[in-house]
RNA sequence: GGGGCUGUGGUGCAGUUGGUUUAGCACACUGGCCUGUCAAGCCAGAGGCCGCGGGUUCGAGUCCCGUCAGCCCCGCCA
């Protein structure tokens, strides 16, 4: 049906006939000769009809229609240098449209004006643009390299059961009723996680797997109901060797599919460091802007805030002297986070000025600018945690407006995370997963004081953006008991959840751990979108609906009846 | 669960403090002209009662309340 791509003629096809394929991407009627640009997924190519061979065309935008014709090089001063073809053009022969369109409910371009709404409930057509489909040919070499690098690393493809058991901690599960066994359900799997744990037990050593994982939880720009994970587990590793793996994949894959050098390895920061020199875990650092505390500093001071606070920690910016409005708008955000308050102070011409400058003692000065540097010092007092959420903010917020960003990719691990972390109710929870193992020299605290006990955890920052997680995993039968206990799980409890995955660590169990890159947070970094949903072919919205095939919606009562399900809202029912 | 933004012909937008009657503009679409364009150009035309429901008013796209949908953020996402 046809002899080529359009996007993909050169040289060597001068002279030769070529059947195409394509839709039209534009028509240019000019009486006696008419040109249409052909596309397919390849790129463009200009058509040439001569009058006679066009007559009454029907051609349109989207027309689908096959050509045939002669490969000629236009005149020299008619060369399109934005084109790869644009030397070329397809003298028609003979032409015939396949597929006529419809009124269309938007034209696929580049520039697309159609809404987000739009662009989903027709996502085929949207999917025509050239910048999607670049989209997703990027993406299929991120999972091309990736699999050559693991594969020359010895690592094994294998799938794990989408369809799994229900867990009542962590993310929210999307339930499956089963038919067969009344009452009772699946889980579609929220991560490979046990599955992943067990292979290594299997003696596979070292397994990966591009999995979905399904999360019933609110949505952000950078969170789908389902995601797809580079999901790898190693036997036989240290941290060191799980984080050094993960750099050279990173160096292989952004040599291999964007042309770029990584630098490795990655600076690390431990959590500690990272909260508060940045004020959060997956801190920003194409720029440099750095936190620092003056807490002890700012006790000392003559102002009660600053006195009676249990944390104060201050933000310099060089070279920024912003106006009163755009402090507003920032002490706004600031409050959002939960501060009281936004302290400033600006310095130039040697003299501080600004509400802040009075009680700003040479102490704090030699703490936040002792190279008396001219801009504006920020400075938030408060709780611990929420100190240090407002300036983390403050941080990327003046970065934004200032566009600070000296580095492209700016990669970084954070280690050395908390085990476990209080929640609201003041238990003590899993800061990453229930089988990260401690850190060996934290395990006397496990007894004492247990939330300063260290996990073996990791996560890959990219540009602010966290891009992988990772643990070594707890393979002590014993142990990992002991850590369920200080959860609060019963050993009835324990036994039903996991006693099957303590079970497997009894015959055997080598030492593991591993990492899991999010696929679609990498892509969308490395094709510079600002959203996940641009790089997946058929995203869900904020809602986590489908807007071209409708789910989720009702079904009919005779289907409940099968899963033995009974509504307790009949809105729910189909037909009603 | 909470906060913010948006919703006007097929699409993207405009529509001033509620009142000029036929709600504008661009692109797409239809017809015509045009032999070198590449976001082609020119002429003509068809197409909307302003997301949905209620209210205020002599009068609402414009004000108020509710509701639905999309996006952004907080909570949440081991």
């Amino acid at each position: 049906m046809r002899s080529k791509y359009c996007g993909e003629i050169r040289d060597s096809d001068l002279g030769k006939d070529l059947t195409l394929v394509g839709w039209v991407n534009s028509n240019r009627q000019h009486g006696g000769i008419n040109f249409v640009d052909l596309r397919d997924r390849s790129g463009l190519i200009q058509l040439v009809f001569a009058p006679e061979v066009y007559k009454d065309a029907g051609i349109k935008l989207e027309t689908l229609i096959q050509v045939f014709g002669a490969v000629k090089l236009r005149p020299s001063e008619m060369v399109n240098p934005h084109l790869p073809t644009g030397k070329f053009e397809l003298e028609v022969q003979k032409f015939q449209v396949i597929s006529q369109p419809e009124h269309l409910p938007f034209i696929p371009e580049d520039e697309v004006k159609a809404s987000f709404e739009l662009r989903l409930q027709y996502r085929y057509l949207d999917l025509r643009r050239p910048l999607m489909v670049k989209n997703l040919i990027i993406r299929n070499k991120v999972i091309q390299s990736i699999r050559n690098f693991l594969e020359q690393h010895k690592f094994l493809e294998i799938e794990t059961p989408y369809l799994t058991s229900p867990t009542p901690e962590g993310a929210r599960d999307y339930l499956v009723p089963s038919r067969i066994h009344p009452g009772k359900f699946y889980a579609l799997a929220q991560s490979p996680q046990m599955y992943k744990q067990l292979l290594m037990v299997g003696g596979i050593d070292r397994y990966y797997q591009f999995a979905r994982c399904f999360r019933d939880e609110d949505l952000r720009a950078d969170r789908q109901p389902e995601h797809t994970q580079i999901d790898m587990e190693m036997s036989f590793v240290s941290q060191e060797d799980v984080l050094s793996l993960a750099e050279n994949l990173m160096v292989h894959l952004f040599n291999d599919v964007l042309d770029v050098n990584l630098e490795i390895p990655f600076p690390r920061l431990s959590y500690n460091q990272a909260m508060i020199k940045y004020g959060t875990d997956k801190p920003d650092l194409r720029f440099d802007l750095e936190i620092v505390d003056i807490t002890e500093q700012a006790q000392k001071s003559d102002m009660n805030i600053l006195k009676n606070s249990e944390c104060t920690r201050a933000l310099m910016v060089e070279n920024f002297l912003p106006s009163r409005k755009d402090i507003t708008e920032l002490e706004n955000q600031i409050k959002q986070q939960g501060g009281g308050g936004l302290l400033w102070t600006k310095y130039s011409e040697h003299k501080y000025s600004g509400p802040f400058a009075k009680f700003i003692t040479p102490e704090i000065i030699e703490i936040a600018n002792p190279d008396k540097r001219e801009g504006t010092m920020f400075a938030v007092s408060g709780s611990t945690s929420t100190v240090a959420k407002c300036l983390g903010l403050l941080r990327t917020e003046v970065a934004k407006k200032e566009n600070l960003y000296s580095k492209k990719w700016a990669f970084v691990w954070i280690v050395d995370f908390p085990l476990f972390e209080l929640n609201d109710q003041g238990q003590m929870e899993p800061c990453h997963h229930i089988f990260t193992m401690p850190h060996s020299e934290d395990l006397h605290l496990l007894d004492t004081d247990p939330i300063k006990v260290r996990g073996q955890q990791y996560d890959i920052v990219l540009n602010g953006i966290e891009l992988a997680s990772g643990s070594i995993r707890n393979h002590l039968p014993q142990l990992q008991r002991k850590l369920f206990s200080i959860m609060g799980l019963t050993d009835q409890q324990i036994d039903q959840r996991f006693g099957f995955l303590l079970e497997s660590f009894k015959y055997g169990a080598p030492p593991h751990g591993g990492i899991a890159p999010g696929l679609d947070r990498l892509v969308m970094q490395m094709t510079d979108m600002k959203s996940i949903t641009e790089v997946i072919a058929f995203p869900k919205t904020l809602q986590a609906a489908g807007l071209m095939e409708k789910c989720p919606r009702p079904v009919e009562q005779q289907l409940l009846n099968e899963l033995n399900l009974e509504l307790t809202k009949s809105e729910g029912l189909d037909g009603n």
